[in-house]
Formats: structure tokens, C-alpha cells, sequence
DNA sequence: CACAGTTAGATTGTATACAATACAATTCTA
DNA sequence: TAGAATTGTATTGTATACAATCTAACTGTG
């Protein structure tokens, strides 16, 4: 006689942390629209906003993409001009990625993306705080 | 002169959600594929191994997707004989779904599924407890 | 220097997600 | 009760994700 409490959807902690990724997610997908990104697309910028140029590899750590999803997406970013791709001189396997004036330029109207966000996610500061670092927490397991 | 903080990646909530999320789902994958089944085939298996018959509509509320992903997923479980849809007489546009004995006997096969689960995710337990609390009250504000 | 091993990206194949739309069955209402 | 809304699913189109595989470039070694 086995117990199987393990395998019901409220017991499991994946679960309500993939549902409410997802759920979130939702919550960007038209206020990103109307810039013109979807969320990936939009993590990206993030990135390159604040570090100008990377590397395809470092730009994957930082982000916890393999290149299989981020190959596409850079091209299909590169041909809306955001940024460039260029083979790196003295290490022709490496793919170095620069933000365009264009994408740069697309910050200003990215800034009112997160204070929509914040309205429509009721924490508190401190479970905000909790859930941040407890996340932070299981990404460095790997 | 704009502050961009709020740009940063490190500064957002969403993005460790969401990359945790996908990291867990990342553990679940080969010990799922074992079993034959992908994640989203799982959690409707555990929905069904639970309740054994609902409808498309009950089951998108329970796991928070939307018909667009079940229906496609329904069919290739159905073939799959994990279980199998029926009209609901009385009103043709229900379609009911039913968990077949094939479906029922991969229970015994999947509760090594989350123990393998618990292995690798290193939270204390006040911190599960923690983070299962704060994802269910961001669920529920939908 | 030849070449085995490694590394960085790209490609392929499979499986979601979900917005938008379509559609058929049911219910409501003037 | 006929036509208008509503409801429950299905379909289409777009965009990921990622495992597995491939390929070209680089590196270390005898």
C-alpha cells in the first residue's frame, strides 16, 4: 500500500513556481508589445543596457540560455537592429555581441515596463525580499 | 537624467522566477523521460491521478494554461492511451477527460520522480515553506 | 607540425505557451 | 422563439526552450 501524497499537484513546490512564472510572464507580454520585445528578447536588452557588449556564452550564463534558443533570438534581434553580432578577431569561435544606438534608445521607453509590474504584484517589501533570495538561493544550486 | 536601475536584471523579481523555474523544470526532464513523459504531460497526470475524470475547462484552472496548450497536449496523451476525451452528452461542448488503467499504473512509476526532486533542491524547510506561501499568493492574484 | 581533444556557436527536432481567432453548442432576451 | 450573446474547445501563428548533434576554430602534446 504505497502513499502517493507526493504526487499531488499541492504538495510539489515546482509547480506553483513554474505557474507563477508563467503567470507573470503574461503580465509583460502587452506592456513589452507595445515597445516591440517579448520577455526574452526584453532580458536581453536588460543585459545590454547595462554591459554594452558580451559574448554569446557570457550572455548565456547570465541569463541561463543555452544557445539553442539564444542563436535565433540574437539574429532575429540583430535584424530589428538592436544589436550587432561580429565574429571576434584572434578567436574567430567567438561571437561578440554589441548594443546599437537604436537599442539603446530603447531603454527610455522601457522604463515604465517594471513600475507597471510593481503595480499589479501585491508583496510586501519584505516577501519580496524573502522570495528574491530564496530564488537567488536555488539558482546558484547549479 | 534618467535613473535605470530599475532596468538592471539583479533588480528584477521576474527574471529569477523565471529562471529558476526553468532550472527545476531542467532536473525534471530526464527523470521524467524515463517515465515517458514530459513536465507538462506530468502535472496533468498528477491532476488526473488525483481527481481521474474532469474537463479541459477544470483541468486549465487547476494548472493555469490555456486551451491552446491543452488541447494539442490532451490529443497526444490520448494517444498515447494515458487517458482518453469524450464529449459530455447533456452539452457537446464539454469534453470530458477520463484517466485510463494505463494512465493509473504510471502512478507507481513516478513517485520516485519528486524524491529524486527533493535530492537536489537544498532548502531548509522553513524556506520551502516560505517560497510555496509566496508563489500561491502571487497565483492568487490572478 | 600532425592530430586528438576541447571550446563556442549554430542547427535540428520535439514540445510547449499563449494571443488571437474560429466555431459549434447553449443560453438569454426582446 | 429567432437572433444575439456567451461558453467551451479547437486551431493558427509566433516565439521560445532545450536536448542532441554538428561544425569550425583553437589548443596542447609528442
Amino acid at each position: 500500500m504505497q502513499d502517493y501524497d507526493c504526487l499531488k499537484l499541492e504538495n510539489q513546490l515546482c509547480f506553483p513556481l513554474y505557474a507563477a512564472s508563467r503567470e507573470i510572464l503574461r503580465k509583460y507580454t502587452p506592456l513589452l508589445k507595445k515597445i516591440g520585445l517579448t520577455y526574452t528578447q526584453y532580458i536581453v536588452m536588460m543585459v545590454m543596457w547595462e554591459h554594452k557588449t558580451l559574448n554569446v556564452g557570457e550572455l548565456g550564463k547570465k541569463l541561463y540560455l543555452d544557445t539553442g534558443t539564444l542563436s535565433p533570438l540574437l539574429k532575429s534581434m540583430e535584424e530589428k537592429e538592436l544589436l550587432t553580432r561580429t565574429r571576434q578577431k584572434g578567436d574567430e569561435r567567438v561571437v561578440t555581441i554589441e548594443i546599437t544606438q537604436k537599442g539603446m534608445d530603447l531603454q527610455k521607453e522601457a522604463v515604465s515596463v517594471p513600475e507597471q509590474i510593481v503595480k499589479c504584484v501585491n508583496l510586501s517589501q519584505e516577501e519580496a525580499e524573502n522570495l528574491y533570495k530564496i530564488l537567488y538561493k536555488l539558482l546558484a544550486q547549479n
